[in-house]
DNA sequence: TCAATAAATGCACTTCCGTTGCATCGTCTT
DNA sequence: AAGACGATGCAACGGAAGTGCATTTATTGA
C-alpha cells in the first residue's frame, strides 16, 4: 500500500484516504473506468471529489484520459514513466461492442502518419472497435 | 439544384427544402460541421428538424460522422460511392487546436492494425490533431 | 503547541448537447 | 376526397461535464 502512497506523492499528489482507494479500483481493473463506474463502487463518495481526483491524476500523469467514441470519458493508469503527451508513449484502445469495456493496447503504438505539407500534428487518438478478446471467446 | 435533388432521392431521403438547404450547406464548408454550427447558420429552423436530418443523413449514408474528440459530434458529406461502415473506406480526420476545425483527409486511409488473437476489428478511428495548414500559414 | 495557511472535500447548481414523445402539418397514394 | 405515411414543430427530459463557494482537513512555521 505504501507503493500507491509513494506513486502518488512522487508525481506531486498528496495521498488521501480517497485518493489511495481510487487508485487502488483503477489498478484493479483491467479496463478503463468512466467517472460514473467509479461513482457506483463508491456509492458513498461525492461525485465531484471523484471528478476532481480523476482530473488531477490526469494532470499529474498519473492516470491518462480516453476517448474511445462513446461520448464518455475515460480513465486508465498510465504505465510507470509513460508520458501520454508524447508521441512515442500514444498507444491504441480498442473498444468491444459486446461487453462495451475498453482497454489500452499499450504495446500498440499509433503509427505514424505523413500529412501533406502545413499539418502539424501534435496529438493522436486511434480507437479500434469490434469484439474483445473476453467476448469472441477464445 | 437538381442535383442534390437526385443524391438525396438515390439515398432513399424525400428531398424537403430544408432537407436541400442543409445537404448545400454542408457541401460548401470543407470542415466537418456541428449540430450547433447548422443551428446557427439556420437561426429560425427547428433543432430538432435538424438533428433528424442529420440522423437521416447518416442512416442514408449521405454523411458520416466524425468523432473528433471534442466531445461534439461532427458531421460532413460522404465521398460518392462511399460506404463509411466498410473498412477500406475508413479515413482518418484532423482536428485543428487553433480554429477548432475538423476536416476529412480523405486520401489517407486508416492504416490496418494486427491485433492479438482474440480480437475481432469491426471499425475504427483515427483523429490527428495539431494545427492545420490554413493555421501554419503555409 | 497553536494559529495561520493552503489544500481537499461536500453541496448545490448550471450548462451543454443529445434525445424522445407527441401533436400537427404536408404530401403522396388510391 | 379520404386515408396513410412521413416530416416538422414544440416541449420536455437525461446524462455527463463543469463551477462557485462554504466547510473541513492537513501542513507549516512561529
Ligand atoms: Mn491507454
Ligand atoms: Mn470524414
Ligand atoms: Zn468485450
Ligand atoms: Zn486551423
Amino acid at each position: 500500500m505504501k507503493e500507491i502512497e509513494k506513486r502518488l506523492t512522487e508525481n506531486g499528489v498528496r495521498p488521501t484516504a480517497m485518493r489511495i482507494l481510487i487508485y487502488k479500483y483503477l489498478a484493479e481493473k483491467d479496463a478503463a473506468i468512466s467517472l460514473t463506474d467509479i461513482e457506483t463502487a463508491f456509492a458513498k463518495a461525492e461525485r465531484t471529489t471523484l471528478y476532481r481526483t480523476l482530473r488531477t491524476f490526469e494532470e499529474k500523469k498519473i492516470v491518462h484520459q480516453i476517448d474511445d467514441g462513446t461520448g464518455i470519458q475515460k480513465y486508465a493508469l498510465c504505465e510507470p514513466g509513460c508520458d501520454c503527451s508524447l508521441e512515442q508513449d500514444l498507444h491504441l484502445h480498442f473498444h468491444c461492442n459486446n461487453c462495451d469495456e475498453t482497454v489500452c493496447l499499450t504495446e500498440h503504438k499509433i503509427p505514424h502518419i505523413n500529412l501533406p505539407d502545413g499539418y502539424v500534428t501534435e496529438d493522436a487518438n486511434l480507437v479500434l472497435k469490434g469484439i474483445c478478446e473476453k467476448c469472441s471467446g477464445q
